[in-house]
DNA sequence: CTCCTCTCGAACAATGTGTTCACTTATGAA
DNA sequence: TTCATAAGTGAACACATTGTTCGAGAGGAG
């Protein structure tokens, strides 16, 4: 072994790298949906995948290693943002896609998830609903990222409160319920900005 | 030693049970000063403290429980509802507050903060922001749940980026996004609700 | 087939947790 | 002041977890 750690060789050669890899990263969902993400330790991995210690940190530094690698081949939170339709399109298609994958979801972002996790599920929205804004004609400000925050944090809170159990709802609930409470306050903000509408 | 961990004996008699606890919580404190509340270990506290291992388990189960019990001393989230004047007229006061603790609220709720006590204070918010829009005449109901749930997380997510440093803004700046983004929608809900307006 | 890479597995040093116990000390009440 | 007792001490324990190291051996690529 190289020592390479966690490199991008998707496509290994050697059908053992590509085993030990594999099955490292199914042991890791596998643990998550029985035990949530925080509980999760090297050892069981190792244990599971059947798997060396030393050949596990000569593919990863860490279980967070593990996952992220993984989960860029979910696609979750894939929200294209888009200048035209209802404003939050994304939200509805979201919630109804997180109770698809609700015991993923709350093995990750529930109360056994993980903090990294959940920070890595907020850069992306943030950055989808960011963009969803400016292409609607909101000037790039401070006032700006700090309404953004608000939204993705009213979101997020959402899908961890019903992931844990703490509400209960339908997705169709979940997402009329987000947009009452968000949607007025972004389209006066939207209206107030004259805005470089680009097309419509 | 009786063994009672973590009670409520508040005023204890004993002399040095006083002095046990105190230098406990002072140590945690300035621990969770220095290094943010989730690095600090069980270790550091006894020696900080100057206390036997063996004592520490005596009055605390863990240092969770160290920090529930100093947690009922700060009045933080001390958020009175109330049914008149402006909606949620706690915000303001309670950015300049975490203000003014920023070192504290961001060892607690920041990056290195403690998953439990970011719960906690969703809880004592949630249940402050639902008392005041019962107060205000809203219908108690699933989606108001919701909805004060998207408020708290709007919330505390300002509060957390804040004072993790991830956006740069002032008090008063907070308040106008935060009010922006979650009053316009707050208020229809509570004017669509003809509700029993206990005065006002 | 052969050589090189990868894996194995055991051992290791660190660090942390939570418990136990015999011993010493401080405290508060008489 | 005396003294029974509640409290603290400190060291040792068993256990879990992490991350590293290394020689031996198996597996795959070419």
């Amino acid at each position: 072994m190289t020592g390479n750690a966690a490199p991008g060789n998707r496509g290994n050669a050697d059908r053992r790298v590509r085993r030990t890899r594999t099955a490292i990263r199914r042991a890791l969902m596998e643990l998550i949906l029985e035990k949530g993400y925080e509980p999760v330790t090297v050892t069981d991995l190792i244990n599971r995948a059947d798997v060396g210690r030393s050949t596990f940190y000569a593919h990863f530094t860490d279980k967070q290693a593990v996952l992220f690698g993984s989960l860029e081949e979910l696609d979750f939170l894939r929200a294209s943002p888009s200048a035209d339709g209802p404003l939050f399109a994304f939200s509805l298609a979201m919630f109804e896609h997180v109770r698809e994958q609700r015991r993923l979801v709350r093995a990750l972002l529930g109360r056994r998830g993980g903090r990294e996790v959940v920070a890595h599920g907020e850069r992306l929205l943030t950055a989808a609903v960011r963009d969803e804004l400016l292409a609607r004609g909101a000037a790039p400000s401070a006032h700006l990222d700090l309404v953004v925050t608000c939204v993705v944090g009213a979101f997020m809170a959402m899908t961890r409160a019903w992931a844990d159990d703490e509400i209960v709802a339908t997705p169709a609930e979940l997402n009329t319920a987000f947009r009452a409470t968000v949607v007025p306050g972004v389209r006066a903000l939207l209206e107030r900005d004259p805005g470089h509408r680009p097309v419509g």
